[in-house]
DNA sequence: GACACTACCATACTTTGTACGAAGCGACTG
DNA sequence: CAGTCGCTTCGTACAAAGTATGGTAGTGTC
């Protein structure tokens, strides 16, 4: 992470690398949205002039491939050892961390058809993990599609929500509901009213019992003789 | 919602609305994805010139948060009679139609969050539907955030698959996994080989068995006495 | 000293969104 | 019938963005 050109050769800045770059690609796309990362803004954030960049990737669309990888790289990689399901929730929750600091990544993975290295060493390690519980090939299929869904369905419906910085569910749906047109939405305003709205109230809580319901699920799916025992 | 202009007002062109505006840039994200939807593209699509479509949009992030409505609009709504199983699956299957004809939506949800009428509609027919099957509001939050983020998170995922139109799984996958480098993901290479590019298997046939397990284990956690038999 | 290679950049062109203001046209008024 | 008003459409122009093309400065090699 240090510089070891000698300091002459660069006036004093840091020596550009592609890591360089994708590194300050993660942290405008993280500080301002996705929107706001542009080859100029980019070169800037790093001292250099635009055309700089095109040393190190070919264009902005190579970019934004590799920061989608370099989000997966963040996520904890489940092991074969141990329950399998400890080991996934594991996974299912450093997947919602990570996603939730780089929210704009769910947006890019409807766009992105080009997995990168980390991406599928991630993939890999999740159906080993699985196959290693006992389940069969086809429902391994089944398990990793489901819960894969799960996990980037409720990152997504994170990132959609309204309120994410300093702005508190209260601040931001109250006004919204009085707007309604009265009656219009009973059960949307029922929910708001008697669950959403009171305090102590966290959507990033239901996380948890979708997803043990789940791993619950799945675990009775598997053949009793061939469930690998909690070691 | 007609036009009661004469027809020698304008040439032949029908007339411009903000629906017809809509129209054309849902048509033009579903014919070539959301990257050729401009404003340019938009008018020349409508027979006018850019700067007409203002009259109607504020401007083309308005134009993104209706489109996303559009979408919701076409999910059928659950209604409140029926076995809410049945009700449930079948918007949900419908969501999931919807959403692959118009896979570009997905993408848009993260970084809209004014939701439109049709949307809001649309989630308290949700929230109706399992109210009316017994949950409690507090299982009901549980169960529509489960539910949703299934069927989002599907729908992701099939729209970030590499093969979407004349492309079949094998002409896709076959050759990206030649290209692995040897060993590094046997699993991944186990169930591609073995599961996914064998014929007859298709990725979509995977949502029901997820949506069912779902839907049968939010069943179970209704108290009995609560229930609401089918009709 | 010629040369090549690496890392960076100046210029300029294209594509976009959209601000600003005017023009065409039917309806209504006097 | 002229005038004017409001609705709809458009011409022009500019700023922001991606990037093609072709440098150039520094460093190492023979």
């Amino acid at each position: 992470m240090s510089q070891r050109v000698s300091e002459s050769s660069r006036k004093r800045r840091a020596a550009l690398s592609r890591e360089r770059v994708l590194e300050g690609a993660v942290a405008i796309a993280d500080a301002d949205g996705i929107g706001a990362l542009t080859i100029r803004s980019l070169a800037q954030h790093l001292g250099v002039k635009p055309m700089s960049l095109y040393y190190y990737v070919a264009n902005k669309s190579e970019i934004l491939d590799a920061i989608v990888d370099v989000v997966f790289s963040e996520i904890a990689l489940p092991t074969v050892n141990g329950d399998w399901r400890s080991e996934i929730r594991l996974r299912a929750h450093s997947a919602r961390t990570v996603l939730r600091r780089h929210s704009w990544a769910i947006g890019l993975l409807e766009s992105r058809t080009t997995p990168g290295p980390d991406t599928l060493r991630h993939h890999d390690a999740m159906l080993g993990t699985l196959r290693s519980a006992g389940f069969s090939i086809e429902m391994t299929a089944h398990a990793y599609a489901l819960i894969d869904s799960y996990v980037y369905g409720f990152a997504l419906q994170e990132a959609a929500l309204p309120f994410d910085g300093p702005d508190t569910v209260t601040t931001v749906a109250a006004p919204m509901i009085e707007q309604f047109p009265a009656g219009e939405y009973p059960h949307l305003v029922e929910l708001a009213t008697q669950h959403i709205l009171q305090p102590g109230y966290d959507f990033g809580d239901e996380f948890d019992f979708g997803l043990d319901l789940i791993l619950d699920a799945l675990n009775r799916s598997i053949p009793e003789q061939d469930k690998v025992p909690p070691s």
